[in-house]
DNA sequence: ATATTATTCAATACGCGTTCCAAATATTTC
DNA sequence: GAAATATTTGGAACGCGTATTGAATAATAT
C-alpha cells in the first residue's frame, strides 16, 4: 500500500522465474549426472549466481530437491499407465498398475530416494510448503482404478492412500533390505489389493 | 597352514573385539546425543583410534550405523509386545500390533531413518553382510499373530511380510510427506490388515 | 544526486564422509 | 637380535551442506 523508499523487495515474477531457473539447472544436474551432482555448490555455478544466494531463496537442499519430484512423479505416472492391461477387468487392471508403481521404484532406486527419502526427517516444525498437488495427482490414477473397483465409492480415499503407502513401503523393503529374503513384488502387491477389495471396515 | 613371517592378519576375536567396542561408543553417542552425534570423526574419538582406522574395520559409515539396529529393533519389538491388547481374539490382537508397531516408528522418526533410510540406495553391488536375523526376529511377532489368525497356516510368510512392508511405508509417508492428508494410522492399518485376513491368492 | 533499502557476493569457517599416503608400530619367524 | 609382514597413525586433501559477515550492487523515493 503505503510507498516506501529504497530498493523494493524482488517482485512476484522475479521469485517464481528463480526458482524456476534453479529447478530447471537442478534437473538437468539430476537427469544427465545423477543424484550426488546436484549439490548446492555446482548449482550455484550452474544456475550462475553464489552458493549462499540459493539460500536466500530456499531454506535449504531439501527444498530445491523437491523442485524434482514433479518431474519423476510425472514419469512413474506415464510408465504407469502404460502398463495397464488393456482388460476393463477392474481387479486386473489395478494389479497391472499396482505392479509398474512398484516396479518403477525398484528400478529407479535414486529416484525414490529423491522423493521418499530426502525429506529432514525429525525437523517437523521447518514449514515445508512443497506443492502436495504433484503427489495428489500422481496418486488420483489409483484413486480411479480403486473407485472403478468399487462402483459404490465407499471409502476410496483412504483405501487408496493404504494401499499407495502400502506399495511405497513394498518398494523401499526391496530396495534398502536387500539380503532378507522378501517374497515376490508380485505376491506383496497382490496382498495389498486383496486388502483394498476386501469388505468395508466397520468403524467401531 | 604354512607358517608365514612377519605379523599375522588379525586374529578373528581381535576383529569382533573391535566391532563391539565400536558398537558400544556408536550406540552411546546415538542415545545419549542423537543421530547427528554419530560422526565417524567423533566415533573415533569414542572408540580411541584414528578417524582412518574405522575404514580399515568397516566399508563405510553405513556398516556401522548397523549396528545399532538390533538395539532399536529389539525396543520397537518390546513396545509392540506391551500393546498387545490382553484379548485373545486374534484379529484385534494383529491389529493392536500393528498400530503399536507404526506407531513406534512415527514417535521416533529418527530411528526409522537409522534403520529404513541409512542404506546407500543405489550401490546394491556392495555385499553387505549384515545380521539379517535381527530384522528376522523382529518380524516374528507378526508371524506369529499372522499364523494364530488362520490355523491353516497358508501363506503366512508372504502375508507377513507383505504386512510389515505395508506398515513400514505407512510409517514412511506419514513421516516424510507431512503435507499431504494421510488418513489416519489406525485406518490404513486397518487396511492392511484386511488384506492379510482376505482369502488366499489364486496363483496364476 | 543522495539517501535508503533489498539483494547479491566473496570470503571464511565448521564439521561432515571419504580417500590417499608416508611414517610409525606391533607382532611374528628366523 | 634382524627381517618381514600387518596394522595403525597422522596429516592432508576433496567436495559436501550450511552459516556468518561485511562489502558491493541494484533499485527505488525524494
Amino acid at each position: 500500500m503505503t510507498k516506501t523508499v529504497g530498493r523494493p523487495p524482488r517482485s512476484e515474477t522475479d521469485v517464481l522465474e528463480f526458482r524456476k531457473k534453479v529447478s530447471r539447472h537442478a534437473m538437468a544436474l539430476y537427469r544427465d549426472e545423477g543424484f550426488e551432482a546436484v549439490s548446492m555448490r555446482r548449482l550455484s555455478k550452474a544456475v550462475g549466481c553464489a552458493p549462499t544466494t540459493l539460500y536466500a531463496h530456499f531454506q535449504g537442499k531439501t527444498e530445491i530437491l523437491m523442485l524434482l519430484w514433479a518431474d519423476i512423479l510425472a514419469e512413474m505416472t506415464q510408465y504407469v499407465q502404460e502398463n495397464l492391461k488393456r482388460t476393463t477387468e477392474p481387479t486386473e487392471r489395478l494389479k497391472a498398475a499396482a505392479l509398474a508403481f512398484v516396479g518403477y521404484w525398484i528400478d529407479h532406486p535414486d529416484h525414490f530416494r529423491l522423493v521418499f527419502m530426502s525429506n529432514d526427517v525429525g525437523r517437523s516444525d521447518v514449514d515445508s510448503f512443497i506443492e502436495t498437488g504433484d503427489v495428489q495427482g500422481s496418486f488420483q490414477i489409483f484413486a480411479d482404478l480403486v473407485g472403478d473397483l468399487n462402483p459404490k465409492r465407499i471409502d476410496v480415499k483412504f483405501r487408496t492412500d493404504a494401499l499407495v503407502a502400502g506399495m511405497i513401503g513394498v518398494a523401499l523393503c526391496s530396495i534398502t533390505i536387500r539380503n532378507y529374503t522378501w517374497p515376490t513384488v508380485s505376491m506383496m502387491t497382490g496382498q495389498l489389493i486383496a486388502g483394498v477389495t476386501a469388505a468395508p471396515q466397520k468403524s467401531h
